[in-house]
DNA sequence: ATGCAGGTTCCAGTTACTGGAAGGTCAAGA
DNA sequence: TCTTGACCTTCCAGTAACTGGAACCTGCAT
């Protein structure tokens, strides 16, 4: 199968494909034209690795969750503690983004966004007293 | 004021404030001996970047905001616009990683994770049906 | 024969720094 | 005076994960 097949097949544009290649993610088959040559299981691992990054796992973490997948000896601890350190991850991003959420609002709510100059946003970033 | 303390007053590293000149968010004036000299203004500056970087604006946001922030016959309006798509940005950020929460948690959770080979974690990733 | 879609490689750009090498400058102490 | 160490300079390369584009080749249909 081409690589247009396997793209649409994946979710995963043609050029990101050809990237996991360079950087040994997939080693696909090579045709007499010198085309890429995807089989059924290459498309798999290429869905695989579509999810995996859908959820939020680099790609040296997707290396890592597909030499587990291919270990037939190996234990769900090691899955789940991968997930795990994600999901730590995912938490304490999103406090830091609900913590910028709250100030960025409040200095929202403050401002009010006319033709005026004066602007709490401003004062704040400049270092004046903060808006109450 | 040398690099060194415009780095500690600004609480940007020195690193990142020879980056911001050469981005041209700052130009300190040059010592005869070559050695940046920073102002009291210009320290200002790099504090109202350290700020906004804080608050999650890219830099060429922080760009538009400085130059608003010295335009004396600005809107308010303007800072507000900036403002308020970047808090949109975090919104659909947060709910993007809210997301991934969900099904993370939901599959570490459904995971035995024990000395056993079989996951769900992997299961989901290679797209057997999901976990319920 | 020709056109076009789709394949190939390789290089550069993106964001916002960060690390490191090689070398110049300055102030203090022996 | 010499040296040492801290601090400064420039420049180059690397990070993460692609993405765009140029220049060129292949396959298929008209």
């Amino acid at each position: 199968m081409n690589i247009g097949d396997a793209a649409e097949r994946s979710g995963l544009p043609a050029k990101t494909i050809r990237y996991y290649e360079d950087i040994r993610l997939v080693k696909p088959a090579r045709g007499e034209n010198g085309y890429r040559d995807y089989s059924s299981e290459d498309v798999h691992r290429l869905r695989f690795l579509q999810r995996a990054r859908g959820l939020g796992f680099s790609v040296e973490e997707c290396r890592q969750l597909l030499s587990l997948y291919a270990d037939k000896r190996r234990e769900s601890a090691d899955v789940k503690a991968v997930a795990e350190a994600k999901l730590i991850e995912i938490d304490r991003k999103i406090a830091e983004l609900v913590s910028l959420q709250k100030t960025l609002r409040h200095l929202v709510h403050a401002c009010h966004g006319d033709e005026r100059p004066d602007c709490p946003i401003l004062d704040e970033l400049s270092g004046s007293d903060p808006v109450q």
